[in-house]
DNA sequence: GTGAAAGCGCTAACAA
DNA sequence: TTGTTAGCGCTTTCAC
């Protein structure tokens, strides 16, 4: 029960908004405004300092320690650096999520991957830190696990959290688009990378995967390989079908027809790619160049083959796709694609600063990142 | 200028609250509560429903539709049938910014790391994020690489986005950690995992480096090994001293004087490696079993070798720590402790789940994950 | 230059 | 069972 401090009438007090964070009353019966004394000065807990702690320390408001922290103009220099020094003093940091939730914008990114673990992966999520705290943008990083289910919650957690934008890498079960349409058409920015979605109008990061294709299939030829096979990904999975395109291109573009050359669909997985080399080996006559849409694969077969005391490249040349350090690493070296990943991150990050800069200009842009031929051992069979 | 919908007048109009979210006045003259009819039906930028649209399409208040969509008891079954249907209807997600800033916990956990790209802390981050979503939380990542300003900008950046606690693992440049006490003494949980900090009292997880190159230490002498040589980090870095003195400490049990032992410190950069190699080889004694306590330059010293045409193990073991899958395919196959990193992250999440669940009889603990010794050909030089 | 007050979207204590 | 109101910490008119 509260008391005026002027007339004793407890039942005509009401209160009457706030004066420096303490609730201010009035009573009805005198028509006398007043504050009650602190009552509680009971939770010394500390907690964080807001701006009100810095504003009730000067006798100010705290309107003026927003302008002033904010580096507003129009502000007394001596105002502003007490201002900042009583911020020091009370290790003031400011509230990103008060400040989010009244300018409605996170400073944060979101980033959908099918898996961490994968280093193509960790490198593009490096790429796109290195643009975006540069920029003063947090990343927050969500993984599929390449299954569809978990990427549409993935990206309603993402949009619930009010991320600023959306960087996206499909998973390889994922063939309905549903889920990105939606904020997509509220306006949402949203980039996609490496697994892309064509049928929506967004900002996309691929790789030259077609290109990649057509690049080893040149060189194998020109190892003298006559009789290849491919080892490739799921139909369904556009960067593996462009790689195939491509490698299968060069091949017509030298008078070799599509049907003489194997390709084997699979979900990446070890067991399926030494089950086909197993094939490939026992049929009449066996591949003696590969090429793996999946560099995995590709060190897969390699250890089977040496296994059997197959010679690489003399007997087979083997090629793969994307991560280095495991293919320099291995014997014989491994031919791939290196893919610039961290430049993939990069580039994906920079579409989103573009369209978050000028929204209205904005229209969206499709890069490409060349991958680079890597040539090494285990297709070298001449020179 | 609003005017008196009932007397017309003008100055005496004063704001009085709000109804159904529009402005409600009211006229001094005529003691008139009134609202103005909608002004602006302007926008129609589709923005995110918000509890309030539900609330109105009902008519009804907003408390009540957080009630429903938050499932708490007492609420009438028809109501909260209807609630959710137009919820969905209007394709309502909850801003979980205000949700936040409301009951002030984000449900997001900080996670810094040195570096993403290398697969230890990819996997870490993997292992974080399998516990956390499992239990709703979100994981936000960043990396300091090994730079101590960095971690520092990173753990304000954590803390001013509220989140509800800290993984961290320290940069090797770390030795102050001022920027770690302050949120842990205001009572955000921490814990330290990996390159931990003893002095303050956190939960923590950290690798059994002292077992780890013990057993190491072991498994060469086993391998008749005698002219033992260490390639350690820092002489400050925790992990680093930890995975040596287990390493000598065997030799010890074994009668061999540490002063038999060739440490050399460094920062782990492979020049620093084939540059300390070189010297071993060209001292009167080379050794005949090396420990590199970072599996980089065990691969690093094992390709410079090879180069030579030193046979791997025959003239020297060679022998790292850490990072299974690279270690899996050079030739020969490289000794090393597995770490179990993706436990190591779970771990760490679990350690900060129970100080959340139980914040009253939360006590740190500290726990040891146990590493695996992986015996491959670089060190197999008895049967 | 500064302050009062509304508003961002939500939850929770209290009242009805 | 529901509504009213205050409050989370900040920014931003608008008024003085």
């Amino acid at each position: 029960m509260i008391e005026c401090v002027k007339c004793g009438q407890v039942d005509a007090i009401k209160r009457a908004g706030f004066v420096r964070g303490k609730q201010r009353f009035h009573c009805r019966h005198c028509s006398y405004h007043f504050v009650v004394a602190d009552p509680a000065p009971a939770k010394p807990a500390r907690r964080q300092a807001t701006i009100m702690d810095i504003a009730q320390h000067l006798g100010i408001s705290p309107s003026t320690v927003s302008r002033a922290l904010l580096n507003r103009y129009g502000i007394n220099e001596r105002t502003r650096a007490e201002i900042l020094r009583v911020a020091q003093e009370l290790d003031y940091q400011p509230n990103l999520l008060a400040q989010s939730l009244s300018n409605s914008e996170t400073h944060t990114i979101g980033v959908i991957i099918p898996d961490i673990e994968r280093p193509f992966f960790a490198s593009v999520v490096s790429g796109i830190q290195q643009v975006a705290s540069a920029s003063g943008y947090r990343v927050m990083v969500c993984q599929s696990n390449e299954s569809h289910q978990m990427e549409v919650a993935n990206v309603q957690a993402l949009v619930a959290s009010r991320v600023d934008g959306l960087l996206i890498c499909h998973s390889t079960e994922t063939t309905s688009f549903d889920h990105i349409r939606l904020p997509h058409r509220k306006g949402l920015p949203i980039v996609h990378f490496d697994r892309i979605c064509e049928d929506i109008d967004t900002s996309k990061v691929v790789q030259d995967d077609y290109g990649g294709g057509a690049a080893i299939a040149e060189h194998l030829l020109r190892q003298g390989c006559r009789q290849l096979a491919i080892f490739a990904g799921p139909p369904e999975l556009l960067i593996s079908r462009r790689r195939v395109e491509g490698f299968l291109s060069t091949l017509a573009d030298q008078g070799i027809a599509a049907d003489g050359v194997r390709v084997v669909h699979s979900h990446f997985k070890p067991d399926e790619a030494l089950h086909t080399l197993r094939e490939w080996l026992q049929s009449p006559a066996p591949p003696d160049g590969i090429f793996c849409v999946h560099y995995g694969n590709a060190i897969d077969m390699m250890l089977d083959l040496k296994q059997r005391g197959i010679r690489i490249p003399e007997e087979i040349a083997i090629a793969g796709f994307g991560e280095d350090r495991l293919a320099a690493v291995i014997e014989p070296g491994l031919t791939t694609i290196h893919q610039h990943p961290f430049q993939i991150g990069r580039q994906a990050a920079l579409l989103f600063l573009n369209q978050i800069m000028a929204p209205e200009s904005f229209v969206p842009t499709t890069h490409q990142v060349k991958g680079e031929l890597i040539v090494r051992q285990s297709t070298l069979r001449r020179g």
